[in-house]
DNA sequence: CACTGTCAATCAGTTTTACTGACGATTTTG
DNA sequence: CAAAATCGTCAGTAAAACTGATTGACAGTG
């Protein structure tokens, strides 16, 4: 897993009213919780936000996937291979680029994810959220949203 | 550095309302600029890390560190290695704990902190964060101060 | 005080993981 | 059409992290 074995702490306690540093704490916890939750189903963070790319954007090529993740384009070749082996993504071809597959979703990919993925990494993230309000929880998707959405500068 | 090498892209688009993956997008972003930033001085985003929690915590047995980045003892004792024979840190005996060592910041650490690390991050993260208004800045910081606080659950 | 169990740091060895550079096939550009 | 760029692949290499064992220190037991 990821490291340490036991509960992590905030990296920072006083200090650091950047919300940068905070923004790594809290994801890092999301992040090690995340590969607990998906280790009874043999996979890793990274193979969950895969299926969910490809869940909710269609069938891509093995290197728009790894840019959405920074997963580097060889490092792409093996996570799809175990995904395609379990019978999880396909590989078809790109009609309009025959050099690209046009990885996708298949029937049980798609299956294990509503009925078993979905449901663990809400419980996730219903932990780690839950100390906030309806509301307050709003706000922080809002302004995260804001903060990933496009092109900031280079 | 991380992986891809180009400008990474939001993970997650239509979908994903969840705010865990937005974190997610936003860190990972966040997290690959400032290994750019400080591939000039040779230190990675874990070294600076460390440098920063004992800025802010005061000296700190290895494991303890480890403890608060998620990473592993064994792995810590090369990283502070490192950063002693730099001369950012020294391994000074715990008084109340002979097995344990107090690492702490040298004088040079903390000069490199202040006059080089941390305008280099603070200029990062004003990339990231840029887009909100101070009000909203605070408003993002008040509520991860919330998830990264102590003890939720087990 | 000898004895047992625990813990911090370390180290050697292993495993895992990620990147590099080159390649064939294909597309795009000039 | 020739040249340059791109997608996926692979072999080799480099780096990073974990495993288990060891040493010295601490804490509690009888």
């Amino acid at each position: 897993m990821g490291a340490n074995g036991r509960e992590p702490a905030p990296a920072t306690r006083l200090l650091a009213g950047s919300a940068g540093w905070l923004l790594g704490d809290v994801a890092r916890e999301v992040t090690l919780r995340l590969e607990e939750a998906l280790r009874g189903d043999e996979l890793r963070w990274r193979d969950y936000g895969v299926l969910v790319i490809l869940e909710s954007a269609g069938p891509l090529s093995q290197q728009e996937i790894g840019r959405r993740l920074a997963v580097d384009r060889s490092t792409m070749v093996h996570v799809i291979d175990v995904l395609e082996q379990r019978g999880l993504v396909a590989r078809g071809r790109d009609r309009a680029d025959r050099r690209a597959y046009a990885v996708e979703l298949t029937g049980a990919g798609r299956a294990l994810l509503a009925e078993v993925l979905h449901p663990l990494t809400d419980a996730v993230h219903e932990q780690v959220l839950g100390r906030l309000t309806p509301g307050e929880r709003r706000t922080l998707t809002r302004l995260l949203a804001r903060l990933a959405g496009p092109a900031r500068d280079a």
